[in-house]
DNA sequence: CCGTCTGTGAAAGGCCCGTGAACGAGGCTG
DNA sequence: CAGCCTCGTTCACGGGCCTTTCACAGACGG
């Protein structure tokens, strides 16, 4: 399943490793820099994993206050995550957006396209 | 039967189970991604699984107010849930129509009563 | 057979979200 | 101190998803 599995202060969801106590992000066995931000929203995220997290209580679990309007934040930081977990493991999806009602973490294989033959 | 059954905040009508306050609902075991009038619909009927809803108290649970004469959101939406349930647990029926009358949600197999040979 | 009701695909418009870049603050280095 | 780098935030543009509406076809009931 793709809930998070944590021995001591090590979580790990998929081939990704984290431990919130260091900072360190590791996955797929190679190191992931990450800044303070970004490590909130993945820890944010991936301790939650499996569930949909609203982006007003993501902003608050990260940034400690309440979102205000019209803040885009959110947005470029879950980018910055997706593009370095997307980057270091590819093939797979973490972030998933559920459009209206927020973020859901989860290790995915990337959309495996299907054929579909439809004479448009 | 085809009574909903909520563990907590989960809803479980045969294979479906839904999360209202996430917005996340699974068939099968597999993540079906809602938006918020499809979720909306989903669980106004679900929540009332058995019993007929009318087309007019459909809407106003929905969409918080009065159907208006020649509206056909209602038709367009549960076309959209079916189509995403029936897709992801092929071979059953969730939301049958009651012509004149309204919807009633209920998790049946598609030939119940109705076999047809008619090649794919 | 006819009027009404419902199913269904598609188009239009609005809004939410993705994404690259600019800007300023703060730290490190020489 | 001056220059460079990283980080967090904000801006601007574009694309995609969501909702509503339209048009036509099929189903239903009298």
């Amino acid at each position: 399943m793709a809930a998070a599995a944590h021995d001591g202060d090590v979580f790990r969801v998929g081939e990704i490793e984290i431990r919130p106590r260091e900072g360190l992000v590791s996955a797929g066995g190679r190191i992931v820099p990450m800044s303070v931000r970004e490590l909130g929203v993945l820890v944010a995220l991936a301790t939650r994993a499996g569930r949909i997290v609203g982006r007003r209580e993501l902003y608050e679990l990260v940034w400690g206050s309440a979102l205000r309007d019209g803040d885009r934040s959110i947005d470029v930081y879950v980018h910055k995550v997706r593009t370095k977990l997307e980057d270091a493991l590819p093939g797979q999806r973490f972030i998933h957006t559920h459009v209206g009602f927020g973020y859901r973490f989860s290790a995915e294989l990337s959309h495996t396209f299907h054929n579909q033959a439809t004479g448009t």
